[in-house]
DNA sequence: CAATCGTCCTGCGGGC
DNA sequence: TGCCCGCAGGACGATT
């Protein structure tokens, strides 16, 4: 589901509703979505944990709990966190954490490919390696234009790949990274090293923009994607070409086309994207 | 090393 | 209507 507007309207809702609540009791209803430690350890190191501050990083959420330590959640395809009643049964609940004054919070994932990391005494790099290596935050004040220059050196393979590889910016996904070209009129196979330097400025502000402006809107709602009290993401209508293979372009006119990069279903504007 | 491909899962929707 | 197939917002591990 998620990509970085998603995970970081969750984040939001998380500081707001769960915040500094303890964690009376957690029940694991499928092993696999906890990754470290094992199940009963989980259990035992997170019960009585109160949640303290939380982050983002890239698609990853960090909760703080008190003492050094912390949770690590990535919700993969199909992961939510779905804030309710305690004891009111969710689809799909993987692990649930009941909260003080009958609150609970439940980790859901049809696919399970999102999973769960106790973290002890900050030792990030060790526990959740992918955590560690990944690339800058495109929202922070320090991705400047230059830096994304910098980046894209030298950088072979294609520009869409690239985007979306999360050791080289962080967050972005196949949807963003595709709506990001299509405003920049790149087309997603054109290798970073051909990009002139115009095109490398449309699309380091275009990413930036595509990326606030879905936040602005709660994320988009694609197939599975819902907030912490269950609301969709507003964004989707305004997505400019992912998904709408046969309708027209909002530019052109032309009728948007789906190709295959790396794998993944890539949606483009054959006129305006070059 | 860096780039590509298959794989992990389950549900949904389009087409026949 | 019902079945089958393709497709899905991610990322890892193996392979070249």
């Amino acid at each position: 589901m998620p990509e970085l507007p998603e995970v970081e309207t969750i984040r939001r809702d998380l500081e707001e509703k769960v915040r500094g609540k303890i964690i009376e009791r957690v029940i694991i209803k499928n092993e696999k979505s906890v990754k470290v430690p094992s199940p009963r350890e989980f259990i035992q190191k997170m019960e009585r944990k109160v949640l303290d501050e939380i982050h983002r990083r890239g698609k990853y959420l960090i909760v703080g709990l008190d003492s050094e330590d912390a949770l690590v959640l990535h919700l993969g395809m199909t992961g939510r966190l779905i804030y309710s009643k305690a004891g009111e049964e969710i689809d799909y609940s993987r692990v649930v954490f009941l909260l003080e004054n009958d609150a609970q919070l439940s980790f859901t994932d049809i696919r399970g490919f999102g999973g769960l990391w106790f973290v002890p005494d900050e030792r990030f790099e060790e526990v959740v390696p992918t955590l560690a290596n990944l690339g800058p935050e495109p929202l922070e004040t320090d991705f400047t234009l230059e830096k994304f220059k910098q980046l894209l050196k030298d950088k072979k393979g294609k520009i869409k790949t690239l985007l979306m590889d999360q050791s080289f910016i962080a967050g972005v996904g196949n949807v963003y990274a595709q709506e990001a070209l299509f405003l920049s009129g790149i087309h997603p196979t054109r290798s970073p090293s051909s990009l002139l330097e115009g095109e490398i400025e449309k699309l380091y502000h275009n990413l930036l923009n595509v990326l606030r402006e879905a936040i602005s809107y709660r994320g988009s709602s694609i197939k599975s994607y819902v907030d912490l009290v269950g609301r969709q993401g507003n964004y989707e209508p305004h997505l400019r070409v992912y998904g709408r293979a046969g309708s027209n372009c909002p530019r052109c006119g032309h009728v948007i086309e789906r190709m295959e990069v790396g794998g993944r279903g890539t949606y483009f504007c054959p006129r305006c994207q070059k």
